[in-house]
DNA sequence: TTGTATGCGTTATCAA
DNA sequence: TTGATAACGCATACAA
């Protein structure tokens, strides 16, 4: 492939006869040029196809265009996950401030984090996002304290006043399925979740709880509650023994759609008709929740991409060389260019949104 | 943040006194340095925490790291897909390399040829990587044009000796799934697939095909084959179809998971138990086949990433600068370093496992 | 063995 | 309004 040698800004110049600074101006301050210069300077440009090297640009500015993204495998046992939401969402928003995500691996948090130290000062990323914060998560302090630029998607149990983050208002989520199952008439209604060290899981508990207490079901509701791994196996298992004890359950939320796949598949073992007999609202509206019908909690991770890489080019000072020519990526959206640097975005904490299917629309049984 | 300026090659040298050439050579040509010289420099390598700055090296090597990829949402009505897996085992491959993957969105074929051309001429990825592609893939023959360097993941119908791909030989998948059943006793093994314009969903029903006739089973399963849409509903409809018909199919061979997720339900509706009345056997092994533990055929992604990385390595005739200290990213796998130069690998169509579970592991039923 | 000079493509500063 | 010069950080050819 012989990819043939891009023109340069010295070849725009001496095929339009000026000067390759003046082509820079045609790029960077049109108004400083004659009309008619620009003009000529423009149709060679277009005619040779020019566009300004990124690595030259870069280099110049000493300000990369990456954003660093670590990327996991799937948890072995889970079903679906919305990473791949996330990420499109994340490479979506960057589109029109010209910000593209490099993925790169780590074994563990600590190799993550150095992993990103290292893109960062080797000059290959602005910054990074993190995302799956956990409670006691060690990577903000550690960046911080690396002096890498970072936000998170999710937040610690402490200190979250010292970095930037955006979340989903989880308790909101959980609460909002109770409320539901409430209205449709259930007053037992089980929680299915995983262990209290992950902030998230706990969070969902939480809105549960709440919501369970604010109805004033809080006696009816004291047994419903079990925690485990989040598998499919381990939510039947869950589901499983609360439907077999005395006063069990209608209705269950549950803290991931996995969760959820296994409290339908413990309902198919009691024999029970999901929707009719028992009503099930998982969390995170998979794919594989919109597949089986299964009423789910949808965050909106597409307004957590937009958000986190608004506050990612806020902390990362960002000045892009605003160039009429797009700087070698894809055309922007138009009109969502000058965003980028206003100030950092007002919502921290977004709210999650119940999709009712068929899963927990019908009335609760007479039991 | 201050993000305290990182040390350059000019700052070594003055705090090691010698100049910067000397340190380039270190790193470069450790054995033209005389070795105590060295050894002072490597210290303050090491003290500094100098790390190359890549933006650097690539503009001097004209040459970036970075490949591109062109991520997509989830087709609306997939379970799952094996996308984030490729992902992953791409950027894992990519590590030893040095090479990272850079993302990009684009809204249709024709516009992820035109970014990819874009991120290409700006040096912003030295190649990019195509995944799905189907029969009459407009973008091989456009990147060729172009003077794009690629490697594909799957193939066109034609034209496959102007471009370099890797793919999985499905029909091999689907044609283990039909040996398996038959092995089992069943006799009327059903297809249910996805229309035959896309390369995949033909080769394997073919696979199938090919399976069944050399079995001398073609008669039996004349009428139990069913195309449709690759989602949950459209596989359920067809099973049931299938299953209604007199000489009903005592076991499927599904072309995706989604579609197997379907027969499941479908066989659920018959009241018949996966498992003991009736065979299923996906593919692609998602985390969902494992979660319902369903038969699958697992392509081997990870072999592929590693195949199209080491292709694409070889495609943009890279000439990495080998530094003693790794250049501002991870720590490779130590070992791995020196292969990516080697010619393409041999090895093109990579074959499929099939994974046995109990949606398929008993002996057919007496019917 | 070590150092000097030059250029990669771009942009900022300043002079003409 | 335009052009010359310098610099970003690195690496190579060549000279000392």
């Amino acid at each position: 492939m012989p990819a043939a040698a891009q023109p340069t800004l010295v070849d725009v110049a001496a095929a339009a006869g000026v000067s390759r600074q003046t082509v820079s101006n045609v790029l960077h301050a049109p108004d400083r040029v004659r009309p008619e210069t620009r003009e000529r300077v423009e149709r060679f440009i277009a005619e040779l196809g020019y566009q300004p090297n990124r690595v030259a640009q870069d280099l110049r500015a000493n300000a990369s265009r990456m954003i660093g993204y670590r990327i996991r495998p799937l948890a072995p046992g889970a079903l679906a996950s919305i990473h791949d939401r996330f990420l499109h969402a994340l490479a979506e928003a960057g589109r029109a401030a010209d910000r593209h995500l490099l993925l790169f691996t780590a074994d563990g948090p600590e190799a993550e984090v150095e992993c990103a130290a290292r893109l960062r000062r080797s000059g290959g990323v602005a910054g990074v996002v993190l995302y799956d914060v956990t409670a006691s998560d060690p990577r903000p302090p550690a960046l911080l304290e690396r002096g890498v630029p970072f936000v998170a998607f999710g937040r610690t149990a402490e200190a979250t006043d010292r970095y930037p983050w955006i979340d989903v208002d989880n308790p909101s989520g959980t609460a909002a399925a109770v409320d539901h199952l409430v209205h449709r008439g259930h007053r037992r209604i089980g929680f299915i979740g995983w262990p209290p060290d992950d902030t998230i899981g706990t969070r969902r508990a939480q809105g549960w709880q709440a919501a369970v207490e604010r109805h004033g079901l809080t006696a009816a509701c004291r047994s419903l509650d079990a925690r485990g791994e989040d598998t499919v196996a381990a939510g039947a298992e869950m589901a499983y023994a609360l439907l077999g004890q005395p006063g069990p359950p209608t209705a269950f939320v549950t803290a991931t759609d996995t969760l959820a796949v296994g409290v339908l598949r413990a309902a198919q073992q009691w024999g029970l008709e999901v929707g009719r007999d028992v009503a099930v609202v998982g969390f995170d509206d998979t794919p594989t929740a919109a597949a089986l019908d299964l009423s789910s909690i949808r965050q909106p991770i597409e307004l957590v991409g937009r958000q986190v890489m608004a506050t990612l080019l806020h902390a990362t000072a960002a000045t892009p060389p605003a160039t009429t020519v797009p700087a070698g990526s894809c055309p922007p959206d138009p009109g969502t260019v000058a965003h980028h640097l206003a100030p950092a975005p007002p919502e921290q904490l977004l709210t999650p949104r119940l999709i009712i299917r068929s899963s927990s629309a019908s009335p609760a049984p007479r039991r």
